[in-house]
DNA sequence: TTTATATATAACCATATGGTTAAACATTCG
DNA sequence: CGAATGTTTAACCATATGGTTATATATAAA
């Protein structure tokens, strides 16, 4: 049994859902920056900016780090790790529904069709 | 470039982001069942559970279909692809960056030890 | 046709979220 | 020291969220 903690992940994925968040991941994808830095792109206070990291930050997804009057944000990949976990212990169930989702389609097709190896009708 | 379009991440990460939703998408992912069924295991009013399934239901999670009184959810996977593809998309930079920081930190202990073969003086 | 069943919607409420501005810190510069 | 810089915290506000109960709607059963 997978154990996927509840309250971490409502963390993640509660992060994940602001695209002001996700853009700031991005941006710090490509290389730590300082806040301000971070800040940079959006049209938006810096305690703003500051509040969003601190839900990263919570979320495991950044790291702040000190240094001198500048704090430097990095990627932390506990959160993504939990995230993607959660994500691929699910894809499992989805394709099997999926699979017995399609055949089931399938058989409707055929029976509404009336025909058994017929072509779609409407080639839609 | 991947497209990530912005709202509908908001929409799948949003629902994602409550236990309660995700409790209900494992036990959808058992098998199809009725709202009731769905509702069955949380101390929550029909009215509540009904909209969490919209929730999931407008983030491409779960697809409903009503059949007589009673609804059948399903899920849907649309949703759940949208997440992974960004999670994989990111999971990328997340490894280069932390191949970067692992370099760096392994300087910086080197730096801070003061000498450049040395072994961790803390052994931590 | 009434009544029961299965869901959905409406109206409402407390709390959380995402933003603001102003003030507080801590650090570096003159 | 005093002032500027980079960030955080506090107090506040509008809106969103997640729940409630009561009501509406649609189908099935008696």
């Amino acid at each position: 049994m997978v154990k996927h903690s509840s309250a971490a992940l409502d963390r993640v994925f509660h992060a994940l859902a602001d695209p002001t968040r996700r853009a700031m991941l991005q941006r710090i994808a490509g290389g730590d920056c300082s806040v301000s830095d971070l800040a940079q792109p959006f049209n938006m206070s810096l305690a703003a900016v500051s509040k969003h990291i601190t839900v990263l930050e919570s979320a495991g997804l950044l790291r702040r780090k000190k240094e001198g009057r500048t704090s430097w944000c990095s990627l932390e990949p506990k959160g993504l790790r939990a995230a993607e976990a959660w994500l691929r212990y699910y894809e499992k169930f989805w394709n099997t529904r999926l699979d017995a989702l399609e055949s089931i389609l399938k058989k409707s097709k055929m029976t509404k069709g009336g025909r058994r190896h017929g072509k779609s009708p409407t080639g839609k």
